[in-house]
DNA sequence: GGTCTCCTCTAGAGCGCTCTAGTACCTTGA
DNA sequence: TCAAGGTACTAGAGCGCTCTAGAGGAGACC
């Protein structure tokens, strides 16, 4: 604990003899000097051990290059995307710093603090914010939401099409024979509408009756619609997303109803838990990885004033087929 | 997007008519101004809705009131973990930045992130680092690791008995008449060895014979071990960890073997899924807000020199029965 | 009246960087 | 010979804060 003081691009330039000016451009790898010298002070560089200070280079730089994220730690999806972010924020030469929604920290204390870090643009994963405050939020810096849908005008959209998702879904089962297929809906969660009504009209272009539950967006939620569907099981459930899809599952399975034997089940997301060996959930892919690389790309877009087709960017999801869907019996 | 510059210091102070300084000495509500001044500088900042810089902040203060903390996205521990600790950390006027761990951002690079912001200290939940490097690390600030042991001895440890943790756990399978306990290990992973360690004495100290089957820190190493296990079961299975438990549960309940009915099992971690009132799994308590609260207090003691008694700070776990463990049948 | 102390407030020097404006030097070409 | 146009480099002014040193008054005490 506690050497000296880091060194600082003034040590550097004074090891290397030459201006700070100048070891700041052979640092950040812009054009404006000589290949000889560019290796003398990278040399010197390393030999110190020196890393440029953030804070110094953010307060600096007229533009912020920092993306602030905001995210739910229990949220595999939002681990998901996280991860892509900083992927593609790191190949356009931008940085994440990461703020997450808790019980005790709301979205707005989270965004706090990303503008008390005077970030360049906000990327919004975790829960939505009120509408008022959203726009409000919208006209001091470049908003992103994704994964979800936003009221708010002023903010750009990333997300897949939740309904055409549910079509799908919908449309495997029936290709597979089945005729009764329930929905597990999201309650109020993000998205949760768009897939209720994507299931419904789905369901009516095939002539069956929709048939939905009410779920959320947690494990216990879909093991409590799968309680409620025990008495008179369909042949087929969707759910509102992979946790949900979990938690049915686990109470099928231990109540003896065989997946995909007596009942298939598919989920939406493609979280790594659909991925696990032991489950190999059927699910509606959402590519965090895609998503994430479009956010950013948009976010520099904003940034660099750079023109902008349309405020929404919605990406076709694809179904996964694993092994929670089979023919019905 | 982008209307004028956020106010500052300085146009709080212009338009209360006092010295940059005076709003500074308020705003940070240090000592040093008199309670008509401090509303009114108030009203002012709160009229312009003035927030200060963090950057300029953290780059002008000595102290830099900044503690950084690793973790992976994708585990429920670390989570609860993150979660304690900015609670922690609010308590004690710090600010927290997150650095992610992901497929493509080992833990160097994480802990590098957190160097360039200059933090005051590091708390490492994300995976172990190797150990020279971890000890010239704590040359430079302090380092507190959480939840796991570490082979360093420049670093704090701030982690539950491991060994306690497996004996509460065989002792209450005893107590219940288990004689055939069987532990899935944690392979390589952090505390895995001493959980093994604790295992295998517990079991002696009763006259058992140990069995130990290789696992790892997800469900699909649960699952795997599940199947391992599926010729001949014992009749109680300690597992690694939550996430462990969570896939050989699954795997026990889809080919028939009933829990508790048939095997008891038992996590570890108490985290988020063990809750689950469709789980209810017995676990390992290692109570994430007490660790959290813990080291905090520890990186303020060294960024304050106070004294620190114990370099290592072990906590005891308790034991949380839920509902996989009975009587044998 | 003088001086000591306490309280409130201010001036101004950084923190480590980026970036604009400009200097010095080297080629070219008329 | 000198202007024009590069290229390689430097000086120095910020960015928005914190913090030290110290100024200016008011009161207390002798």
């Amino acid at each position: 604990m506690n050497a000296s003081r880091p060194p600082t691009l003034e040590d550097v330039a004074a090891r290397a003899g030459v201006s700070r000016a100048l070891v700041s451009i052979v640092v950040r790898g812009v054009p404006g000097a000589s290949e000889p010298t560019r290796q003398r002070v990278l040399e010197v560089a390393d030999e110190l051990g020196y890393r440029p200070d953030s804070r110094a280079r953010l307060l600096a730089g007229r533009r912020s290059r920092l993306l602030g994220v905001t995210l739910a730690l229990d949220h595999p999806f939002h681990a998901d995307l996280a991860e892509g972010l900083y992927s593609a924020a790191e190949r356009h030469g931008y940085e994440v710093v990461l703020s997450a929604v808790t019980r005790d920290r709301n979205s707005r204390r989270a965004i706090d603090t990303l503008l008390d870090y005077r970030c360049a643009a906000a990327l919004l994963i975790g829960p939505p914010v009120r509408e008022p405050w959203l726009s409000a939020l919208a006209e001091r810096l470049p908003v992103i939401v994704l994964g979800q849908r936003s009221r708010s005008r002023a903010v750009d959209v990333i997300r897949t099409a939740d309904e055409a998702g549910m079509r799908l879904a919908v449309d495997h089962l029936v290709a597979l024979g089945h005729g009764e297929i329930a929905h597990v809906d999201g309650a109020r969660g993000p998205g949760a509408a768009a897939r209720r009504g994507g299931y419904r009209s789905a369901m009516r272009r095939h002539d069956l009756t929709p048939r939905v539950v009410a779920g959320g967006p947690a494990e216990e939620d879909g093991a409590a619609a799968a309680r409620a569907l025990h008495t008179a099981p369909p042949t087929a459930v969707l759910t509102y997303n992979d946790r949900c899809a979990v938690g049915l599952l686990d109470v099928f399975v231990r109540s003896g109803i065989a997946v995909p034997g007596t009942v298939s089940v598919v989920g939406y997301d493609d979280s790594q838990v659909a991925r696990l060996p032991y489950l190999r959930l059927t699910t509606v892919s959402q590519d965090a990885a895609q998503l994430a690389t479009l956010a950013v790309r948009r976010a520099v877009a904003r940034l660099e004033h750079e023109p902008v087709s349309e405020r929404e960017l919605v990406l076709t999801p694809h179904l996964v087929v694993r092994g929670t869907t089979a023919p019905p019996r």
